[in-house]
DNA sequence: AGAGGTTGTGATATCGATAACACACCCGTT
DNA sequence: AACGGGTGTGTTATCGATATCACAACCTCT
């Protein structure tokens, strides 16, 4: 607790009685030394209780040893997975990974990207296409690789792990068609934070008018992230203004959940008065009775891969790699909410 | 593409014909500059996408500027809310948080605790009480202040905001006790990764041996962290071991879900055969049909608390502070799976 | 024996910012 | 006119480590 000044590397060359540059080499591997000198400094070192100092030492190497990642929530599965994913894909790499959460905030994103640029990441890796304009300038000025996830974006800053989010929703509402549901409806999917999943319900609705339904039975929350606090309430308000609705699919399984709790209170039979669907293959959704049908993203993948990109541009030699897009695959699990019983 | 190096405070200056000390004041505030001569560099630096380099900053200046924080699971909303209930109490003191996860594993967090260290956190605050010898010694050495939470340590590093897990269990089973239940269980509460969980179960199981009751109907699982899909496992273990039980307390509220979610499966009425009860006032148990009973902690004033002791010992004249332990509260939500009917 | 290579270590410059000091300038006061 | 004090900017040294080059000592091969 004292101020006490934590010792440095010419204290533990003093000590050993070398020069500074020796103990450096003695405390790295792949450095040439001889193992006596490298135990002397070794021993010093510990006397001492000397660590490392990565401020310094990044300094001097250009290296920081780090990647910053931005994810929209911090209490999310899906993103979880996904961090897990880059976490395990950089194993070995020697960089480890950092996270910041921007609460589906693009204005918070451009806070929290601005703070770990100050850090100077080697990587970064951020959740979707949709960026300040600021905030896009400074990943576009940061001389190291980008990799956006989670999307698929038009016109991407560098590399993409990704997929179509109207694909996506698309993909549900010909499910939903296809076992014979005609009165669907959508909840969530605000445009201006959450865009990813404003994208899944503009591919949803796209189908449903492909297939010559009305593609209006639409609630949207400003209150966000949307989960099952919200996605209850919104339900209810779906349920009243169109009573004889009979499915509905939900930005989130969490939503769905949320949902699928005000219906059963309600009496509504599941899946045979009302259809319920969700995304993101959420535990919740299996454990739900019934449970709900989802759209299972390979999140850990979307991060594995990312950290790939990163590792292999890192090592690169040629300064001038082309970006790289990467389209994840998706799947539907069919479940009991949207199965008609008879 | 990607080596581009990142622009300098030097090439900064260069563009606003200024030197690089100006520069550096013209960003840092409560600094002597004229505000023509702020506004041509600031729009130098905008230009260029600009951003400070706190590595070479905080070398010069000797503050890093963070704060370091370990969590046991990134995807788990008590510590998501204890996580932002830190960065919200840094607020305004030029401090921001850095998360790292241990994976609910000492030994990581060990590894974890010397990578922060390396990086020279001005504070750092862990989850939990235990930790290797290691670890307690590098956080011991470390001259800044510490925070454990989420426990009551008997033997605390330094400072701590926390609850006894104990007493958490204790509580329940009081509850359970009291509203008629006698042939009680509990899930979870695995001894040597999840300490809080354990201490938990140790509370609950010596209330029940004082109320005469019992207190061997205990399932643990090696597999961490014990969410809806292992809880459920152990639910059908505990079932088939105790058909006659006529409760249960799970180590979480995720837990309580996926237990839930087999006694209904299995034709069990809820809370009139068995009773289920959880921990952590999670949206799922609010959601669930029935709610389940879980214990509210207050999780983001853990953080809160956390963060107003750091910035006041930052700011002490006086180098020997003594150590803050902060207590806080929590409440019994009795909800209808632990409320009998008849 | 001499050329050529390898190994282990040291000396020096440097990474990007800031602290500390220096200084020129302007203003109001005596 | 001389002085004192504030203001805005530049110069120099420095934080703790590493990259790079230099070099002595030793080895191997012809």
């Amino acid at each position: 607790m004292s101020k006490r000044k934590a010792p440095t590397m010419t204290d533990v060359a003093r000590l050993a009685e070398v020069s500074p540059m020796t103990v450096s080499r003695a405390l790295r591997p792949g450095t040439r030394i001889s193992s006596e000198t490298r135990r002397k400094i070794v021993e010093a070192a510990e006397t001492l209780g000397y660590v490392i100092d990565t401020t310094a030492s990044g300094f001097a190497s250009g290296r920081t040893g780090f990647v910053a990642m931005t994810i929209p929530s911090i209490n999310n599965a899906n993103f979880a997975d996904t961090a897990l994913g880059v976490t395990e894909g950089l194993r070995g790499s020697g960089l480890e990974l950092l996270l910041g959460y921007t609460n589906y905030d693009i204005n918070e994103e451009e806070r929290l990207v601005e703070t770990f640029l100050r850090r100077r990441p080697e990587a970064v890796v951020v959740t979707g296409g949709a960026h300040t304009d600021r905030c896009r300038r400074l990943l576009e000025a940061y001389g190291a690789p980008i990799v956006e996830t989670w999307d698929l974006p038009t016109d991407p800053v560098q590399h993409v792990v990704g997929f179509s989010n109207a694909r996506a929703g698309r993909i549900m509402a010909t499910h939903l068609h296809g076992h014979g549901y005609r009165k669907i409806g959508f909840l969530g999917g605000e445009a201006a934070r959450d865009t990813r999943g404003a994208d899944r319900r503009r591919g949803f609705q796209a189908a449903l008018t492909e297939f010559g339904l009305p593609a209006d039975r639409v609630i949207v929350s400003g209150q966000l992230p949307t989960r099952m606090r919200e996605a209850s309430q919104m339900m209810r308000s779906f349920l009243d203004r169109w009573p004889d609705s009979d499915a509905v699919m939900c930005v989130s399984d969490l939503a769905a959940f949320g949902a699928l709790s005000v219906a059963l209170k309600m009496g509504l039979k599941v899946p045979d008065q009302i259809a319920i669907a969700g995304f993101g293959a959420y535990d919740v959704a299996e454990f739900a009775l019934p449970q709900i049908t989802t759209i299972d993203v390979k999140a850990y993948d979307i991060g594995f891969q990312a950290a790939s990109i990163i590792t292999r541009h890192l090592n690169a030699q040629s300064d001038d790699q082309p970006p790289e897009i990467h389209e994840v695959s998706f799947t539907v699990l069919q479940r009991a909410s949207s199965l008609k019983t008879s």
